[in-house]
DNA sequence: TGCAGCTCGGGCAATTTTCCCAAGCCGGAT
DNA sequence: ATCCGGCTTGGGAAAATTGCCCGAGCTGCA
């Protein structure tokens, strides 16, 4: 069991940019007690990182080119069930952070949130204890009280079209990007359109925008 | 003007993430010639450290929340036509790319850049050059060299039908709105992708809010 | 066991997009 | 005066996408 050693707590680090993760490197290692022994830019990689060095806490960015974040966590937990992943990300959508938990995260921490919660939600996640930053625990509480935004009603794939739609990426990209046909991703494109009761892309990118999705 | 001081370069940092900010900060600070001398994570605050550090480089993330990251640096430049911004983003869409330099930007490097890349880029910038990641050089290329700007190049009538579209309203819509055929809108649409160089409805709605010319 | 919902794609008519083209208008350059 | 170039407005036709229908596999849940 990843019981925290007495040396420190191991990171595994998954981002698919490197600078951005040499950046946290530097942050989580002047904490003394915090060690990132491997890193990962892609779902697969990451995956495979795990099992060879199985460390404390995995600290990921869900919002990775190709295969989903959540598709990670999964593998990851499906392996190991004490695996402890804390979801790092710029994002901020209830129906994205329902669904990093419903996948087996064990905290989720938005890149708004300063440094030292961070490295705080990597020792409670160690600990084995749940763990959200502030801005979450707000969007959760709004939304458990709110008849739902209207991205609630879309499932995870249809986030995850949406985002790299609204991102500006075309359908063949998001085919290619998320190893499906075309014609998959004109269907859910449609479903999409529907279920939000956008009648134009334009609207749908706004939507996405709106909902923190994706930055302009 | 902002001479490369013998003790180094210095720079000015903007990112609406603080850990994120925290942790370019560590590894640009690690090589030495780089000094961080002040952080934003707005657009105002931008141009305030601007104001009162003087920085040589200004390192930009233009995917901020609130006012366009366009706008902090035509502000900037503005006020010193001197002033040496690099943007750097995850985002790689010539629109993006052609914007940013006809605000007044010097250089424009992706996250997905290696750390080498983009500290070779601030040393760049700050000697008068322009830098651009090997990514960015790319989608310049394959963009051709067509025209110049964004925005600057649209006439009156495409900027109206582009405001329009992407706020949201139908081919139709417009059409009735202007008092056009819906041929001509259509035609009005393709014209303007291609004069911007966006390959998207969703580029182009991004262009047009990044732009001011809609708000999100 | 069965229902419900997500995921994935085929089919096909209707519409839209993509280009190419022409014509009228207007301002500026020659 | 004349011509050039750019804006505005639209036609046309092939290519692509959309809108909506469908079925099949899978998972979770009752």
């Amino acid at each position: 069991m990843s019981e925290v050693a007495a040396t420190g707590i191991s990171v595994l680090l998954v981002d698919d940019h490197p600078i951005v993760r040499q950046g946290y490197r530097r942050v989580l290692e002047s904490q003394g007690d915090l060690h990132v022994v491997a890193e990962a830019d892609n779902a697969a990689d990451a995956y495979g990182a795990f099992k060879t060095h199985d460390p404390d806490v995995v600290l990921m960015d869900i919002s990775m080119p190709g295969a989903s974040g959540l598709e990670a966590i999964r593998n990851i937990r499906a392996r190991n069930p004490r695996a402890r992943i804390l979801v790092f990300t710029m994002h901020n959508e209830a129906v994205l952070v329902k669904a990093a938990f419903s996948a087996g995260a064990s905290g989720f921490v938005t890149k708004s949130s300063a440094p030292s919660a961070v490295v705080n939600a990597i020792r409670s996640v160690a600990r084995g204890e749940r763990a959200m930053s502030d801005d979450i625990a707000h969007v959760l509480a709004e939304d458990s009280l709110s008849t739902g935004s209207a991205l609630d009603q879309l499932g995870e794939r249809e986030i995850e079209i949406l985002r790299q739609f609204a991102g500006g990426a075309t359908t063949e990209e998001i085919a290619t990007h998320l190893n499906l046909s075309v014609k998959t991703v004109q269907n859910y494109h449609y479903l999409i359109k529907t279920k939000t009761g956008a009648r134009t892309d334009a609207q749908l990118v706004r939507l996405a925008a709106a909902c923190g999705l994706t930055k302009i």
